[in-house]
DNA sequence: GATGAATGAGCCTTCATTCAT
DNA sequence: GATGAATGAAGGCTCATTCAT
């Protein structure tokens, strides 16, 4: 067998099982049996399954990482000092987002990975992204933070994660939510009128008129936590 | 041992365990011995440990789904056939939703909770979620439709999923999130703050403009799947 | 519930399931469940399992062991010293057996449990059948020594014991080879049908020439143990 | 270790506890333990208990498979189109069935699984043996029905099944039988001497009269069922 | 470089039995 | 007299990992 060749197929079988099923309800097992590789290879390869997962991020994050620097040095240059829009900045990540998984023809088991490496009870995960990524995401909240001067500090950092999980959360489920629609208003989906639809609304999500602080402690007897 | 004290012990080990690593993360060792109660007790009161799960939400959802359908008895009553508001329906959801674990001072595990059913590979749960409480939800998008007649009925059902991932995935991630903000913003957040913070950001997504038929095929060339 | 009542119910319930599946496969679970009955009854009012297993058998070998000794009387009565034949201690074997099921309804079941006593590993049974119903089984030996003069005492031993298998193996699989017995034969077979079969059988086997010395070590070379 | 040695050690171990107390009784930690193997070990090479259970008949009957055709074989040759006499057919049969544990010094123990076989609730293992042996019993059968033709082919049918549970019940229980008899009749009994002592009882009984129509009814009073 | 074999820990579940009420 | 609750032991099985070859 081809030298990298076992490493490719226990990496494309790992992703779409962990995308179908999670990471702890996929064993080693399942993933060598089905790539049709030997049991003692992924530790051979990789060193451990938690290595495995971070590699499975890594094979997207290191292409999406690249090219989203390339893509604000871009608009960097384009703007030459000026603010760029909120918009724009906007379409450039989703643009690479969706760029980078194409090439795979796997946007879908892309953005169920990255709903579960949130969900999921694998802090090494966590520790990993924000360790091997973090430096891109902090260069585009701060792009972020000048197109958006209006907002807070605080509000804006919360607002990026509403909208974050806006996203991913509709994207990591497409598969069942799709199927509802499909039944309900026979509509056959596709990523891309998801992410139509998601523009405006994010759009509007993030530009939302800042709560008042009169409606102050409204659910105050409600809630003790 | 008082009759039902086990049952409470564990369902109470159970939540808080299942919100913090998920469900195949934790193991019923986990539970009992955290719990101080025999392993096999949770067979003998629950018979598995998917029905352990399922009991853990039906403690949340049964009160949840008696006292919303209560509250939309209430909405009905009061607007007597006239269209209730998108705002109201809104901030009728969020007060049930924020009452029910109040009451067991725990509306972060109930997030979580929520956030991991749809998360996590546990077909089961998802089943008896629609099977069980599935008549709610319908009534709440059946008034939610006749409160938005102008958005197309696709348009809506996916916006309400847009807002359930926005409240979804920023209130089960709360924990970490937190953390953040709490470095970085020198913030100390609550629910009733993020709870304020979200309605804006909910309403305004639900109000944005209607996708431009222009921007079709945007992404075209950059998406495959 | 009657007094009784929960005890006929486990007994009943307990000789179908024991015949079905054997001792070991069949738990006090299947049982009680089965009976509609408390699990803690069959302890209650058995002691353990294994009292349980030997209530079921009592409950035919009582009246067995109780009308064998009577038919016997009768024979001795009838044959005032003489020798009672062969023939009539067998047929009068077969017609206790068959008499004492038959008011049940399930020589089946019988036959079944006989097999079970025999093949699985349930000492404490053996020894409870041969130490409460040991006396009969020697009386009817020795009649059948009486009648078999020629018969030399180990084979006469032996003799008996291959019938007794040809009987119990046959009948506690009635079921199995019934079907067989069905679909090849197009014959529907009644325990009624088996005896009268098994009657010249068991006749011939007692009566067969001995063994010739000569054949003594035909097959030393093929056999080890 | 040496590569098959385990799963050697493994089935050594597990065929003389399964003819000892039967599968239920037997669990993979006896074996293993006593086997001195790791308890995954039987997983890992067998896959489940049940497909153990398979593999321990499948070293007694496959070596017996190939044998009787062979030995079967030789016959038709030697007979060239002639009927085989029956005291042939069973002479063959008997040679084959201790030629094979003769290689392993365990006739006993072979003959106790097969009494296991049929007596215990394991219906996976009657499926297992009927499809991979069932053909070498078929064309044995065969050749029995033109050794008898003047026997109706049910009668037949019966009748090789009463003998075989004359063999099976008395080679299978032998252990214990052989107790009482060295106790009674101070003699030791070996398989061999058993084997002649079965012969003329078999041929007797598969020769004995037909069963007189005359005596139909004979017990139908007592028998219900 | 790659793999078949083996391992120890842990999984969920079921068992017969006991006990307080 | 009868039962719901609880228990310790044991069941078969799967897991990620290691190791000799």
């Amino acid at each position: 067998m081809a030298q990298s060749d076992t490493v490719t197929r226990i990496l494309d079988t790992a992703e779409v099982l962990f995308a179908e099923r999670g990471f702890a309800e996929t064993s080693l097992r399942n993933i060598t049996s089905k790539a049709r590789v030997n049991l003692a290879a992924v530790n051979y390869h990789f060193g451990s399954k938690k290595a495995l997962i971070q590699a499975v991020f890594a094979r997207y994050l290191d292409p999406f990482s690249q090219r989203f620097h390339t893509a604000l040095d871009e608009l960097e240059v384009k703007y030459k000092g000026d603010v760029i829009p909120l918009e724009v900045l906007l379409e450039t990540m989703a643009g690479t987002v969706l760029a980078v998984p194409a090439e795979r023809n796997s946007l879908k088991v892309f953005m169920r990975l990255l709903g579960l490496a949130y969900s999921q009870a694998q802090g090494h995960l966590r520790r990993y992204i924000q360790q091997q990524y973090g430096d891109v995401f902090t260069r585009f909240t701060e792009l972020v933070r000048q197109a958006t001067p209006e907002l807070p500090d605080a509000e804006r950092f919360w607002r990026l994660h509403f909208m974050l999980g806006t996203v991913i959360f509709t994207l990591s489920g497409l598969d069942a939510l799709r199927d509802i629609a499909a039944k309900d208003y026979n509509e056959q989906v596709t990523v891309r009128d998801l992410v139509k639809r998601l523009r405006p609304v994010v759009v509007a999500g993030m530009n939302a008129p800042l709560p008042s602080a009169v409606d102050e402690g409204h659910y105050a007897n409600a809630c003790a936590s």
